[in-house]
DNA sequence: CATATTATGTTGACAGTGTCAAGTTAAGAG
DNA sequence: CTCTTAACTTGACACTGTCAACATAATATG
């Protein structure tokens, strides 16, 4: 099953069959709206767009979302889950130390921000989405502290007790998400000449940088 | 003189007394713009309301930008021009060893981020501005190399002759693009509580992991 | 200086947007 | 089976960017 999969448990929408009620119009809204964003990008988003390609009036969505915001709140949410499963992903194909699934996760993150691209703007670049709603709020928690929880498992110290543990946390989430965000913006041309593989071999030198020396460990 | 100074050098724009034909109505949209922007945000951005704050008809910008997006790509070449100079002014404070310089710079990039904060995602993080333009290609080039010749100055390395070197450059603003990017999203929490003494003393800390070894130097 | 040209401004129109109000349909409660 | 209410449609409004048509004044030209 494909990560985005939004629809409910209860398979109450195979009904496509023209009914005037859709059966879970809310979910078929947040899937259109993946497909427009990555389609048109987040400038052009439009929620009648949306609305259009989903086969309902333009004043449908307003019954599941409060407004455009609110749609696209929904949507960064959905977007956090995919992530962090994107990096659960990775993460199982690398070798077990702390090590490297710490590098694992982060080379995770550079490549949602390639493949995803107005998603990834959308989640960390956007202030659309209202980031203060729980329903964003949650799963964005979630994929900090499993940062927090990794570097944890590789230094030996909580970065939720310890200051200068968490200095560890920010400086390995800036230099990722840096070169995620610059990669993404289409500005690191040197790197974005290389195949993925030679690429992703010198990321993995430029994120090692920015971890904790284990040397004494 | 402040940064953002677009006067041209002729003082052709003293009579504001209404005159049909405006003097410089070019320079004085660009600084409209940037009120505009900083005060309603990139998504509120509206030319009409540029147009409004400069006193002329919402038409009349069309006679000097192509449109919306020209306006936004010349406001973001000013950007590029006002965050050099921000660097050199923080530089110069700064001692004069490469390495004190290079995180002067970098202090100043997260300063920026921090303080302007739309134009600053004008700059680095909207599709909006035409970032093939020339006009906006030169300043954001020029900002580039200006790192690239402060690397070369800490290494002894032309990072433009050396691929290696040009990681050196890479993981530098990577990270401190990183910094500043989080900050400006207010992800930081636990960085942003603090002073500005202290918290720019632990992104001191943050940059330095991204500099390259100079022991053996 | 007088006139023609052109740059720079205005007004008005159009399609597209988000959002609201009012009406329609059908699902589910009683 | 009827009634309430959630889900959807249509139509309207104010706002946006952009275009075309027109007005004005700065400047080039005879």
């Amino acid at each position: 099953m494909p990560p985005s999969a939004t629809t409910s448990a209860k398979p109450k929408r195979k009904p496509k069959l023209k009914s005037y009620h859709h059966g879970d119009l809310r979910a078929a809204l947040i899937d259109s709206a993946g497909i427009e964003l990555e389609l048109h990008g987040l400038e052009a988003f439009s929620m009648r767009g949306v609305a259009k390609r989903a086969g309902v009036s333009h004043a449908a969505p307003a019954h599941h979302f409060e407004d455009t915001n609110g749609l696209l709140t929904a949507l960064a949410a959905q977007g956090f889950k995919d992530f962090v499963a994107a990096q659960i992903k990775r993460e199982k194909k690398a070798a077990n130390d702390p090590h490297s699934q710490l590098i694992a996760s982060g080379l995770a993150y550079i490549e949602f921000a390639i493949n995803k691209p107005a998603l990834y703007r959308l989640m960390f670049s956007s202030k659309r989405p209202d980031h203060s709603n729980d329903e964003l709020l949650t799963p964005s928690k979630a994929a900090f502290q499993k940062l927090v929880r990794q570097t944890y498992e590789l230094t030996g110290i909580d970065p939720n007790e310890d200051g200068v543990a968490m200095l560890d946390v920010l400086a390995i989430w800036s230099m990722v998400h840096g070169l995620a965000d610059l990669l993404n913006a289409d500005r690191l041309k040197p790197l974005l000449g290389l195949s993925k593989a030679k690429r992703e071999a010198a990321l993995v030198h430029i994120i090692e940088r920015a971890l904790p020396d284990t040397a004494s460990l």
